[in-house]
DNA sequence: TTGCTTACGTA
DNA sequence: CGTACGTAAGCAAT
């Protein structure tokens, strides 16, 4: 071919380094006793996961660890622990340690989990039966003497000050676990008067509280290092015991037997078999997979962030084989039609560079790989014929391609004029059906968890799709973005692989890439709104926050800030003395229904305007949020998020628009902000009824559920009648209200005690009401019981489309923390089945739409709705298409109702 | 400035 | 002591 590109090729490799020439450093850490001060100086209430496990002092050891780390740049490093067995000391002297109180439980359970995260740093732990942390160190402290290293400690147990030399240092926590300070022959000389090998003297007389071991009394440090330092050590002190005047004197004469024995138990022991060689403790690189789950399961992400950039890359584990091989062509202008007719119908990896939100975007490079090989390509400098076999071929459905996060850059290439409709793979989409839990799926991260390499950043840290600033930030974002493109390209089919393992293939391609195609056309539809009444309502909401303000403030006769829980319960319970709410964090709970209970109770006119105001400032600030967000075309363009909920469920962000109130009249209100747009002749929306209760129906296979939604009947007031015993007839609103709670609790796990407290009715009632309940839907319970069983032995649920959630917890030894997988694993089939279907759904009202060549498009999903916009004259045909694709999306052993309005505005839409 | 906590809207 | 989300304000630690 005449127009061959030329080719630049780039290599891009790795190259692991050792540095056989540098001395050793060796840092030997005491775990327990770390930990411990870690434990205590932060609060263990402000650390825990959102599952209740406490973290406070794994926090503060990991922050420690990493802190030391990167200012010792340690080449060997060691923890070690204590165990429980007895030692030597408790043999000799029975009360050693015996004043000290129990391991608080929150702290024990922290120690695994410790051990867990050294594991992932590859750092090697050691604890030995019957021998404490501290011989443990003294011993490995004198091994690496004899190598010639030099030796940091870091313990808060000032028995290893004895191990202090030219070649070791004690780091010492002064306060908390950040604040080390360093324990050199001369700093333990100042402090204690007395050189370290003769502070276990010093300690032998005065004695250790902490350990048990008391000293001689009117002795203290001061007295202690003037006899050492007179007699040249305890035993001097002690031969001349006789010659010591004063009452000290005498209480040394006294005591002489303690302080041989204190001597004999604070000697660090030097010679303890460790299982492990010097050379063992040399550092290696990270597990850094193992880091991100550990650091995931702790929720550390702050940490972890400190933790990955401190560590060089060329360090990470495994990825000495190499960064991405990449080959770099350098396309002449108006060689891409050339390039990419020569790939014939290859698939082939795209990265997008662009930004944008709220329906205004811009892409302004690409970069296209085919495996090693890849171009980029400026768009903002395109020749018209590059531009054009460009949009041909990402417009081409024949034409695969293979993108990380195809959504944004769907609608950065639309704003260039070139929708992408060919999307075959997408590693963001692949790696979450098979990790549905974790909460970012960076490129980077996939790359080293699936590839074992590295992925090569020239521009560092800055953000993706930041704009370049500089000649030099140019070349280094093009190149950039095709290491992006490579990595794509070569992730894509061992994630595949991994897809296909856990049966989502089918979840991949047929559910959630087209639900992206959607997506990308819901959000940039956008939904029209009033802006006008939108702004009414803010005005009016306004003044009724201030109404409402002033009332508060009349009635306790002074201001307070009403959006501060800190001084509204001030003012409830010291002010007012009003009785005392359920417990938080921070003091006590000021939440709706807290106040709701106390104005019961105290009739205070407070209370009621407090609510009033908690309520205004709401609306208020709803409707303060979505004027920000409307775009210059009058509509509201929310962001789809397809990847945070573990379950499926999709979410919407900024704005949410899947939390517009519509419980209360002024809810309502602002749904008559959102409209139909010009050239439309209505809003429609389309909810599933009871989706939920149908999925239990039908996974439980219960017969009295099946058949009540079969004979389609009233559903509460059916299953009341029958765990009442009376006719339907004769079910009272109050039966049916119980009912219809607990039938919705059942699906989310829940227990007598929440049930009793939502009902307001004793837990004994409540019991009672679950148990009749239980009694006629036997199907249910066995259902319920099995579905945790299922997934305690499998490891995850799964919704009806195979879809998975996995719940590692529900064998924790944690109660917490398995009580939380069990309700999870209660919930994640049916919550997650309604989002399969749902997404089903839309697949096939949005195909069908094209097939018929309707106009009228989808604008929002809201769980188990879908809102359109209807084109004029198609109100009939969208109607019933949307009934029958909605019911035909899954085959249930019960039908799927559909209740479908429509009107002007989403309110006068809904039903 | 940042992260945590509390509170609250939806399904 | 009921699941799944997102947002905003106050507040304490930087």
């Amino acid at each position: 071919m005449s127009n061959a590109p030329d080719e630049t090729i780039q290599e891009v490799s790795a190259t692991a380094s050792l540095d056989p020439g540098t001395p050793a450093r060796v840092l030997l850490i005491d775990g327990h006793s770390m930990a411990f001060r870690a434990y205590f100086a932060l609060p263990v209430e402000n650390f825990a996961t959102t599952s209740g496990q406490a973290t406070n002092a794994v926090y503060g050891f990991t922050s420690m660890l990493i802190n030391l780390i990167r200012d010792e740049d340690p080449t060997h490093v060691l923890v070690a622990f204590d165990k429980s067995a007895p030692t030597h000391r408790t043999q000799a002297y029975p009360e050693y340690k015996g004043t000290r109180a129990a391991t608080p439980e929150e702290f024990r359970g922290q120690v695994p989990l410790i051990q867990q995260v050294l594991d992932a740093l590859r750092i090697p732990h050691v604890g030995i039966e019957g021998v404490e942390a501290d011989d443990i160190l003294a011993t490995l402290a004198t091994v690496a003497q004899a190598e010639g290293a030099q030796v940091l400690i870091c313990s808060g147990d000032r028995d290893t000050l004895q191990l202090v030399t030219d070649q070791v240092t004690v780091l010492y926590p002064r306060k908390g676990v950040s604040d080390l300070v360093r324990m050199t022959p001369v700093a333990v000389e100042e402090k204690y008067g007395v050189p370290p090998q003769r502070y276990p003297d010093l300690a032998a007389l005065v004695g250790e509280t902490s350990d048990n071991l008391p000293g001689v009394p009117g002795v203290g440090p001061k007295t202690a290092a003037k006899w050492i330092g007179a007699h040249g050590g305890l035993d001097g002190v002690i031969a001349a015991a006789g010659e010591i005047r004063g009452k000290a004197g005498e209480n040394l004469r006294e005591h002489l037997s303690q302080v041989m024995l204190n001597r004999q138990l604070n000697a660090l022991l030097r010679d303890v078999e460790v299982p492990l060689t010097f050379a063992d403790l040399a550092r290696v690189p990270i597990d850094r997979e193992g880091v991100h789950e550990v650091f995931d399961a702790l929720q550390f992400t702050v940490l972890r962030d400190r933790l990955l950039k401190m560590i060089p890359q060329e360090e990470d584990d495994q990825v000495s084989a190499g960064a991405l091989g990449m080959t770099t062509t350098v396309l002449e202008p108006g060689g891409l039609a050339a390039w990419l007719q020569a790939r014939g119908g290859r698939m082939l990896a795209l990265a997008v560079d662009g930004a944008g939100a709220r329906g205004a975007w811009d892409a302004w490079r690409v970069a296209l790989a085919d495996g090693e090989e890849v171009i980029t390509l400026d768009l903002t400098a395109l020749e018209e014929a590059d531009e054009q076999a460009l949009a041909g071929w990402l417009v081409d459905t024949d034409r695969p391609v293979l993108v990380h996060d195809g959504k944004p850059a769907a609608h950065a290439l639309a704003a260039r004029g070139m929708p992408v409709h060919g999307v075959r793979g997408d590693t963001l989409l692949a790696a979450y059906l098979c990790h549905p839990d974790q909460r970012s799926y960076d490129l980077s991260d996939l790359v080293l968890r699936y590839l074992k390499r590295e992925l090569p950043s020239a521009q560092g840290e800055q953000a993706q799709g930041a704009l370049d600033l500089g000649l030099a930030g140019e070349s280094d974002a093009a190149a950039d973005l095709a290491a992006r493109a490579v990595a794509i390209g070569e992730l894509a089919p061992v994630v595949d692989t991994d897809v296909r393992a856990r049966g989502a293939e089918d979840l991949l391609h047929r559910v959630e890439l087209p639900v992206q195609e959607i997506l990308v056309d819901m959000e940039a539809a956008g939904i029209a709104v009033d802006g006008d009444h939108l702004d009414g309502l803010a005005a009016q909401f306004d003044a009724a926050v201030g109404q409402a303000a002033q009332a508060a403030y009349d009635a306790i006769g002074h201001e307070v800030n009403l959006g501060s829980p800190k001084q509204l319960q001030q003012v409830l319970f010291e002010e007012l003395d009003m009785p005392k709410t359920r417990r938080t964090k921070t003091g006590y709970t000021t939440d709706a229904d807290a106040l709701a209970e106390l104005f019961a109770k105290t009739q205070h006119p407070f209370l009621e305007s407090l609510l009033a105001h908690r309520e205004s400032i709401r609306l208020r600030q709803t409707v303060d949020g979505l004027r920000k967000t409307v775009a210059a075309d009058g509509r509201i363009h929310t962001t789809f998020q397809q990847t945070v909920a573990a379950t499926g469920r999709l979410s919407s962000t900024d704005p949410n628009l899947q939390n517009i109130p519509i419980r209360t009249e002024e809810g309502y209100r602002i749904r008559e902000a959102f409209v139909v747009g010009a050239g439309y002749e209505c809003l429609l929306t389309a909810d599933y009824s009871q989706i939920e209760m149908r999925i239990m129906a039908h996974l439980s296979g219960d017969q009295g559920l099946i058949h009540a939604f079969n004979e389609g009947e009233d559903l509460h007031r059916f299953v009341g009648s029958r765990v009442f015993g009376v006719d339907q007839a004769d079910v009272t609103s109050a039966m049916r209200a119980k009912i219809k709670a607990m039938s919705y609790g059942l699906a989310y796990g829940l227990s007598a005690f929440g049930l009793s407290k939502q009902l307001g009715i004793d837990v004994g009632e409540a019991r009672g009401l679950m148990e009749d309940y239980f009694d006629r839907f036997g199907g249910v319970r066995d259902y319920l019981t099995g579905v945790v069983e299922q997934a305690r032995r499998d490891g995850y649920t799964e919704t009806i489309l195979g879809r998975r959630r996995y719940l590692p917890d529900l064998v924790s030894d944690n109660r917490q923390r398995r009580d939380m997988a069990e309700r999870m694993a209660l919930n994640a089939p049916i919550q997650g089945s309604a989002a399969d279907i749902v997404k089903v759904a839309m697949i096939r009202v949005a195909d069908r739409a094209r097939r018929e060549g309707l106009a009228s498009r989808l604008l929002l999903q809201v769980h188990d709705e879908l809102v359109v916009e209807v084109a004029p004259g198609e109100l009939e045909a969208v109607t019933s298409l949307l009934r029958e694709e909605m019911a035909g999306a899954a085959d249930l052993s019960v039908p799927l109702d559909v209740s479908v309005g429509s009107g002007r505005t989403w309110r006068e839409a809904g039903h």
